[in-house]
DNA sequence: GACAAAAACTAATCGCATTAGTTATAATGC
DNA sequence: GCATTATAACTAATGCGATTAGTTTTTGTC
């Protein structure tokens, strides 16, 4: 029987269910079952369980970028900046399977990986670029908020913060917080 | 043979192996071999992986714990949060296998996952309650820290800052807009 | 309609986690 | 010192999932 698969429904399939049931723990025998195929069959798809996680990061960082480039446009400045921060934890909250692996293989390694991410850092470059803020503290800030924005919503995907206070509102602190700071850094 | 292994021999040894290979390519044979003991021998004082890297978690919460806390003696406000946030970034840096486990398994679920941590928030809430801040928000505050603090060990660890600019320095200069931004919370 | 390429399949291997049941050693009570 | 008991190791066996090899079937092309 022809399933018509190619590598493209295998990774979408993949991402949905490593959203349900976390990256640590899907199998080749799940996404086969769930695709209606046995799982050596994903082998004509995908080279192993390895290069799927691969696969799922680099979809999951271009998918982001997509969604944070259309949240920038129109926008400068902090407003901007914030637009951006906003659209990285809405992602990562909503794709919290695709987000751990973009998070555990983000490796700076080989040219596809940094391909895929190296739209997302020309968006941010361009947008802290405007502030009066030298080039090269723009780079410090741009992995401080990289920092900020991966370690908070990894913390919200695993339910980490115990006490009852809004999770929003802290975010939306932070970033104030995050953005007063780096006002301190605009050259006059 | 009777080898005198006990769980914190276990624990400790699985310690500076996942430092070596990673949390994610840690095995019990592995383990087993190492310790010189077949990997049976390990549910004498394991109960599974799932509980060794469970037990990993809870060790590097508490030993962090105990360095942060040292870190803080004698000091008091700003200069105690960033001797703070030093002692957690070296930590994680040092040991970025257990590192790793902490924040797999950073999950707010049962009450020796809460123990471990609690003590380091009290540390946390201690140190920023002494500015001129509400309590509410000194508990959005320690989510910012610990969202950046996380991210960017992390990051480092997954050698994800490609350009060549310096990591200490983008580490000090985050610091210092952090607390910038915090400063502009402080009630007059 | 024949042929080549692609995509599925079945069967087999391998490694590791885990369980069951056994043996040996240490610790305890007498 | 000796019997008893608990503990910690062992061996043997099971099971599951990843992966590989080799085969069959389908699809598209000439």
């Amino acid at each position: 029987m022809r399933t018509g698969l190619d590598t493209n429904v295998v990774i979408c399939r993949a991402a949905q269910i490593a959203n349900e049931v976390g990256i640590e723990n899907i199998t080749l025998k799940m996404l086969a079952d769930d695709l209606g195929v046995k799982s050596p069959s994903l082998y004509n798809h995908i080279e192993g369980l390895e290069d799927l996680k691969n696969q799922l990061m680099i979809y999951g960082w271009k998918q982001m970028e997509q969604k944070i480039m259309q949240s920038v446009i129109g926008i400068s400045g902090y407003d901007a900046i914030k637009a951006g921060c906003y659209s990285f934890y809405e992602y990562a909250t909503e794709n919290p399977g695709v987000f751990n692996a973009m998070l555990w293989y983000n490796k700076f390694q080989n040219s596809e990986t940094i391909e895929a991410t190296s739209g997302l850092f020309s968006i941010l470059f361009k947008v802290t670029s405007s502030l009066n803020i030298s080039d090269e503290n723009c780079n410090h800030i741009i992995r401080t908020l990289r920092g900020f924005l991966e370690g908070f919503s990894l913390l919200v995907n695993n339910k980490a913060f115990g006490n009852p206070i809004s999770i929003e509102e802290s975010f939306e602190l932070s970033l104030n917080v995050l953005i007063e700071g780096i006002k301190t850094l605009e050259e006059k």
